[in-house]
DNA sequence: CCGCTTTCTGTAAACGTTTCCCGGAACTGG
DNA sequence: CCAGTTCCGGGAAACGTTTACAGAAAGCGG
């Protein structure tokens, strides 16, 4: 005669089991989590747990633990595959420590992100991985006030005191301008992203220190910004073309597969007649035809990273002062930035 | 002097507000959810939240009131565009509706996809629209007996009593194959994924039925089975071109992509060589070049569909009997299955 | 000024767990 | 067979909400 409690038929809960093997609901509840119990015990209760089909409610574990077992990770956009990279590093490190990954694509708008990191306050997961385009003093108000750990994929200004993992697109987008000048370019047009976000500020910066380094003058007629995607990787280099380029470089390798069509559909020959770079260096870049050479600015890495720093924020909350690291990038020829022709 | 409780320092909840706002809890939470109270007592308990920066606890709000509020799509491969369409159209009904969504990544493994709908049993979310690859006796005995309203996308054997929301890929596939039959071609390859899947099984039933309605007859030799993915559909046609097709028809957007790279490193142009046609028409469809022709198999339908499907379930949980409905496919021609050279 | 109705508010229980703290059972050794 | 240990199991509290219930306050007509 067990217990009162409520003994509805709906799902089975600890009650259930506990009345089932003759028992209490604390004697289930330590069977179920391997503390240990008589031999008997442990039998009566596992077989009235299987026999019932249980599965904790994670819900009431939660409210209890204080810690729900769950990371979300906040990006700009799923459908750009340099995310999903981010998403399959992190979720390999998350899932070895236990931990399950919620996903949010916040589309970069900026009350999205603000929603997400607010969100951090109901508790409905233990921590957050967010990558923002723009940083903007709202986001820096809810960084500083966040209610649970926050790692930043993407540059923060100094003084913030949250953990980020960064890349130099800077040095990034350097690296392709100087490989194309290398390879014989001298007119090499630069497709952006939109130039209020930060990583669009950052290559633009990286493009005009490589042509100063090159000896090349900076000639806006040769300069886009767009918002990413392939659509726009194609009008604007058909633009472009009006300034007869000999190499389009790209902010992302979305942005250069639709320069490559471009190119083509004018029966431009890549790389030929016009060289093409992209950033990113994710699946897109071997996507196409030909492989486009890109800019490795370390996603996989930055991802990895980030989880990893999360997870140590977890266990020791306000121990280290907040760590910033740079993944470095890496330049990966292909054939898109072949020679150009001999002739003309 | 009110209430007893903890009073610690962390997250404030409804008693530091009630405390600081001088009336009970209770009043608070009315207030808080719009339910009548004083003009004053509504006043100082808004004020109060205000300054304490509260964040309603959802984990203690889902155990009250048994239900989270979130929903999970599980996909098998969060990589490919298709479901990334899907994502987006489920997404826009799901939020509508104020329900957040939780995205899972598979990798079309079963034992995860089990997990998945087992986890239905941990509360942590309401309901469920997964996206199985295959479907064993296992699947059909966790959707026998799920502990919440799920939904699948995709093809499930009859008699399981779950809504389903269905592609016709054998129709897909025949548009596919009659189409490039018009267009004069009379070698039509297939490169088609994994042959123990559903769709693989389907893709092949469409294909040969349409060689059959076209008077051709089935060669081994122009068939292969792979995974998904660029590469995969590049090697298989780097195999495939030993028998001379004048067509490559695979099984979904990735796969043509590496088909059209594979083609072109051997200096085949498309489409007056060989002509090239996916399946899905993803964004990738036009991401390289030539665009390829593609059979939309409505990914985006399919999506908002399942999303409406489970969140009538959610409302009226045994009420209907379980629907199946199946989105028509389209043909979507583009230059990759353009005329054949005319010469040879 | 009294009793009635109508608001409003506070107390307490409930959601399903985990865990602290005891009391009792089972052992051990003398 | 008894005292001392050790081990187990049960009762109850707690996590942060929502909400049924009942009591207090306030408004009203007579």
């Amino acid at each position: 005669m067990h217990g009162g409690k409520r003994m509805g038929a709906g799902q089975p809960t600890i009650f259930s089991i506990a009345e089932r093997a003759g028992v209490s609901i604390a004697s289930v509840s330590r069977v179920l989590n391997g503390v240990g119990a008589r031999r008997d015990t442990v039998e009566r209760v596992e077989r009235a747990a299987a026999e019932l089909g249980y599965v904790p409610n994670a819900v009431a574990r939660s409210l209890k633990g204080g810690r729900t077992r769950q990371l979300t990770f906040a990006m700009p956009d799923i459908g750009n595959p340099v995310y999903v990279a981010m998403v399959r590093a992190i979720q390999a490190v998350t899932k070895a420590a236990g931990y399950r990954l919620l996903l949010h694509s916040t589309d970069a708008v900026v009350e999205d992100e603000l929603a997400v990191l607010r969100s951090l306050g109901d508790r409905t997961s233990d921590g957050l991985i967010i990558c923002p385009i723009r940083i903007t003093d709202a986001h820096v108000e809810a960084l500083r006030t966040a209610a649970g750990p926050v790692v930043v994929i993407g540059s923060l200004p100094d003084g913030v005191p949250v953990d980020s993992v960064r890349a130099d697109s800077v040095a990034g987008a350097a690296l392709a301008v100087r490989h194309l000048h290398e390879t014989g370019r001298r007119r090499i047009a630069f497709v952006n992203g939109p130039s209020d976000t930060v990583p669009g500020g950052n290559r633009d910066a990286g493009y005009r220190a490589a042509l100063d380094d090159c000896g090349l003058v900076y000639d806006p007629d040769l300069v886009v910004h767009t918002d990413f995607g392939i659509e726009s990787g194609a009008e604007a280099t058909d633009r472009l073309l009006a300034a007869r380029p000999d190499a389009v470089f790209c902010a992302n390798d979305q942005l250069a597969l639709g320069a490559a069509r471009a190119l083509h559909a004018r029966g431009l020959r890549i790389p030929e007649d016009v060289a093409v770079a992209g950033m990113d260096d994710s699946v897109l870049a071997q996507a196409g035809w030909p492989p486009l050479t890109s800019v490795d600015l370390g996603s996989t890495e930055r991802g990895r990273r980030a989880a990893d720093l999360l997870l140590r924020r977890l266990d020791t909350p306000e121990a280290a002062t907040p760590s910033s690291t740079t993944a470095p990038p890496r330049l990966v020829v292909r054939a898109s930035t072949g020679p150009a022709a001999t002739d003309s």
